[in-house]
DNA sequence: TATGAATGAGTATTCATTCAT
DNA sequence: AATGAATGAATACTCATTCAT
């Protein structure tokens, strides 16, 4: 059980997690600077170093929840026993695009968080793997749509899907448009592009490499 | 026949160009300073101001030719008459994957210079041109392979064509690879991806829509 | 009562503004650098931004006051019961008199804060009502004086009065003369100017217009 | 007799000359840079280090023929035996004043050349002579004018009147008002000004001092 | 726990001036 | 006589971060 201090800092924190969130979707994280963030979040700017070590910090521990939250919604969907591959691949697929416009000008941490921040402890790392995890979840999804075992050719397969996923993303993330109107305007167009996507996969097994 | 000094000022000219070239593409735009640029070029960073009026205007003048190069690239490759539909259009993505990913960093600015810029005069307008002549261009290709006319189905592929391929420049072009380790690494799979796609271009027109 | 931060931060404003004003006043707004001052007043320059949005608005924050101050004055002078409109009327000028040397070369923001400068905001706005009160009481004062009504004539005279006020006051503004000196060796010729105005303006009307 | 190279170079200097006081009167000193004025002289800018050592001696050497011009039509005034003293007074004042107004922004060299730069050279030097036999032509003016001798009170006089002079010039110098429309606008009231010192003067001289 | 004060390094850009030709 | 190339010093302003309280 917490005090009320505890609670309190608790509270800070997630304001500051928060308005940082808003921001760096809205105008990405360059474009933020650390008062803002404090001005959004109602403390003051030196508040923010009391939670986090440094801007960059805020920014991992800011998307990892986002990405755990993400990799558990594919997880679930993977093990619906109800739904066909092919449903669940789709599944998978047009919940993360969704993830990522959500995400907006944040989501391209998703990339740039990678192997050359050697020295930074932990963050990158996590989400390295979840970056990883992520990707296994798209072979499996594909190879069970596919009836294929792990292979050189599904590794190609979930890197496919994955450009597209990723494509369809950041094509709209830095334009700002709202995800609503996003999803009205182009909503079928994005499954669209999941089902010529596995049409093709199918047509590809089919007629042989 | 030019003289010295002219040789000379075209020689620097060339230099920062290159530096900043070399850098935004490695940093990206704005992580990459004038003077940055100066030191690696040789020359004092007022001398970058001799030959272009503005940071902007040097990544315009930077990415330019390259658009235009590319335009008249893949205009000339749907106008050959002795290719098939498919290969045109395979070519045509494979073209546009490899400029994207030569321009590295700096390939977002296709992207980023839109209509927002209202005041900015030429080279945003020209970089917006260049953009819709290439999803034209892109439509007719697609038109070509699947035997459609212009409708709101065919803008549709295009559109799902264009995210696969900006989807595999941005997957790689934060990380920096080298160009051409890239392309022995994951060159067949780019391919594979073009061709997964157009099979399910082809398989969704058969099916009917 | 205020504790010791609050009290150190309105030390540094108030050194900020001496050093601000000093050098103002003696080397003109445009030829003062914040990192002159900044030196001046012994703090970083940027703690300049602490306390001040802009060079701009320290140059109003810091002449403001003095305009407050002037007009205030000028208003108990013209309502004083006591004192005859002449003398009420000499009193003015030379109050405005030694309020602008005392400005210094800061004094032309008098004059340069005009309507050109549509878009910002409050200070200008402030500052060319300050003016026009100037003029309007200046116009009733000799008003007063001659027994006239607001009238084109009244406003010309207004006028005259108010090009030897201030030609006095940008004679010997720029010359950077100790405003104590320059009131011990001049200080009677001021005076007889104002003296001089007078006594034209009442011949004037005298020998009809 | 002057060579082609020689005219041609003296004409150089003349447009240099020419478009630097255009410049410089309508945007001030400090506004103007080197290669506007190149620019408008249709020269290049290292052009003009040719005919003048830096920005300020062209300036100097600008104003000079200007202040020359000045002083020689107030001594023809003053030596004119057809007229009254008085019209010789008022006529000194408006050309004063016009020249002023002519002269924009440039006019204020006429006060600011003055002993602060002891070490250099000659102009300011001939400058301050200039200012010096302008200051005796108009004692000389109101001497005879109000028929008393040099004294310490025709020196208080002088400024008196150069203040109102002064005056007016500096209240619509900054303003850029085009110089025909501010005479239509105003020129009465600059007259009457002079007239009411005028009047001023010979009553207070009646009057015993 | 929390904050206002403070700062050094950095930003793009401008300018008068000099140098080599 | 004339010029384009080149530069060092300066400009106002911003930012992430630290320190004293």
């Amino acid at each position: 059980m917490k005090n009320k201090k505890e609670l309190r800092a608790e509270e800070t924190r997630k304001k500051i997690l928060s308005a940082a969130g808003d921001l760096f979707s809205e105008k990405g994280y360059n474009a933020v600077s650390i008062r803002e963030i404090a001005k959004e979040a109602g403390c003051s700017h030196t508040a923010i170093y009391l939670y986090f070590h440094d801007k960059e910090t805020l920014l991992y521990e800011l998307s990892m929840p986002h990405l755990m939250q993400l990799r558990k919604r594919l997880e679930l969907t993977l093990k619906k026993e109800d739904l066909t591959p092919e449903i669940k691949l789709k599944e998978i697929g047009m919940n993360f695009i969704l993830f990522g416009l959500e995400l907006g000008n944040m989501y391209d941490i998703f990339l740039k968080a990678n192997a050359s921040r050697v020295d930074e402890a932990a963050p990158v790392e996590e989400i390295n793997e979840l970056r990883i995890s992520l990707f296994r979840l798209l072979r499996e999804a594909i190879g069970e749509y596919l009836s294929i075992e792990s292979s050189d050719q599904l590794l190609a397969y979930a890197r496919i899907y994955f450009y597209t996923l990723h494509g369809i993303i950041t094509t709209y993330t830095p334009l700002g448009e709202p995800l609503e109107e996003l999803r009205n305007r182009l909503g079928q167009t994005f499954e669209e592009a999941i089902d010529i996507l596995l049409l093709g996969f199918k047509e590809k097994r089919g007629t042989g490499k």
